[in-house]
DNA sequence: AGTCCGTGAGACAGTCATGCCTCATATGAG
DNA sequence: CTCATATGAGGCATGACTGTCTCACGGACT
């Protein structure tokens, strides 16, 4: 039985080695075990008794996005004010997460088995809520469907975490550049 | 020496196979060769014969969107009249490739050797000259840079490309949903 | 009919990632 | 100090995909 202090700093390991796993598989989604333990820092040894195989890694991966996103909804209210400030404050809310997204977006292998985290089903239910919420107030356009608004959203997220991870934005600019032009559109206002 | 009607048919067969590939790996980015040869309809022998490898193929997946990208923006004559209206030729004349383009976006293996081919640059230089145009034109917003709306069309052009393969959106609405929301934004105009 | 050529099917070895194993080591607990 | 535990290093067997080969079949042209 591990020592209390072991099962800690385990926990920790394992969000770092995660963090690090997702780093590296959002710019080489084809690498190797043995790549992603060398990034986490540790042996391909150790990763493998952290995570039982590819499968398992990935999963946890995913857990941990719908987690992030989880909190993301949570700590961004987004039944609060209008819907165009609370979509401000969920961009701002995700953007640590973006990177992790990018990733789970280009793993369309987890949607290829037809048993998909249902995580997902819950964020997109609140995330298309929030925009059903906006066109009914008359904030937002009608002619644009709640459905495609949300996955537009998840676009932009994944679009700016690329551009931002290629130098062609500023990390600084991440959140104003989604939310301005999710919201605004490229056309002025006059 | 082949005679001229099989070099005929072998061209066709060859776009015919790239479509099928394109296809199945939007889908299943980690397709076998002999599935992508499957869901071409021909055997593993012969995708082997007309394309060297899976690099090659993948290649030529590359060049062949990177040459339908040029008919599109070809086509929508981006120098002409309104910017806007440039903008939504372009999506109009992208959408039979946003599957193919769905593909080359989550394919970031290509970007990882450093030679990257110069083809999406140059379309990259075009797509940001339409967009400073416009904001020179005063259509535009200038807050945004042009080098994040040409990214952000295109993730918005793959989040369609997914949203329809996967039903949540139709079809006939590609091309204005993209459009609208590129320009125009969720929140509504007055 | 005869010939050519593309194709499909199958077999073959080579390569690579994976998963599991053992062993030596270092670090922390008692 | 002694011991336990997690770790790293390395080896090994398995499986999957790949690239290439051979052979037989069928269609097209002369």
């Amino acid at each position: 039985m591990p020592h209390m202090s072991y099962g800690c700093l385990m926990a920790v390991d394992r969000d770092q080695v995660l963090r690090a796993a997702a780093g590296l598989l959002m710019r080489k989604a084809a690498a190797t075990m043995d790549e992603v333990a060398r990034a986490a820092g540790i042996s391909r040894a150790t990763l493998n008794r952290q995570f039982a195989g590819r499968d398992a890694l990935v999963r946890a991966l995913e857990e941990l996005g719908i987690a992030e996103c989880e909190d993301a909804l949570a700590k961004a209210r987004l039944d609060d004010g209008p819907a165009a400030d609370a979509v401000r404050r969920l961009v701002r809310e995700l953007e640590p997460s973006a990177g992790l997204l990018a990733f789970l977006y280009s793993e369309n292998q987890l949607f290829e088995g037809d048993e998909q985290n249902d995580g997902w089903a819950r964020l997109d239910a609140n995330l298309v809520g929030l925009f059903r919420r906006g066109q009914q107030a008359g904030e937002f356009r009608i002619d644009l469907s709640p459905v495609w608004l949300a996955e537009a959203m998840y676009g932009l997220l994944v679009s700016g975490a690329w551009a931002v991870a290629e130098g062609r934005a500023a990390r600084n600019d991440f959140t104003q550049m989604i939310a301005e032009l999710l919201l605004g559109g490229a056309v002025r206002r006059d």
